[in-house]
DNA sequence: CGGGCTTACGGTGTGCGTAAATATC
DNA sequence: GATATTTACGCACACCGTAAGCCCG
């Protein structure tokens, strides 16, 4: 698991949309389904509803969220901490 | 900044030694010496001193070390998590 | 049909290991 | 001189975008 694919999909998860979460990125739309489809293989969980015109989060999806967004938060923090002697 | 260089570095600092923090992790010392390079490069900080013989950690280094571990053992966590339901 | 996801395909760039150069004790 | 890091070099593979295929309203 890389922070990129947690980026990827808390992007395409807040969007709704494999399209507009990989805009986000500057990545197309094929770039960000890859990159969702390699993380659910990873987990081996389903993490997207696809099912439906709407794209929605499963439960596993939701939890994934939750913790990828405090942990790219937390990377982020880590930036300042480090070069800047906290 | 990406999980696998902090994998990295973690595992060169505990060692104290590119070599034995890359074998750790399946790499040659030069992949482990290159990713510590890039991740000092991106971060503008001097992470390891390397100066002496032996290898040494500077304060960014150990707050880098630090953070990394609560990082990498979190997204440990969220494995679990994310695939048993919490 | 139209919008959006997936898959195939080809090209490019990144990242690896081997090996050579450099440095430290 | 032995051990360890850095750098050069070539190569393989991973990843991206374009485009075609599919599916669902």
């Amino acid at each position: 698991m890389e922070l990129e694919q947690l980026r990827i999909f808390a992007a395409v998860a807040r969007e709704r949309s494999f399209t507009r979460g990989g805009q986000k990125l500057y990545l197309s739309h094929s770039t960000a389904s890859r990159a969702v489809s390699a993380l659910e293989e990873e987990l081996g969980v389903t993490l997207l509803k696809r099912s439906n015109r709407v794209l929605d989060l499963t439960p596993a999806g939701e939890r994934l969220l939750t913790e990828a967004e405090e942990i790219l938060n937390r990377v982020e923090a880590l930036r300042e901490i480090v070069v800047s002697g906290q």
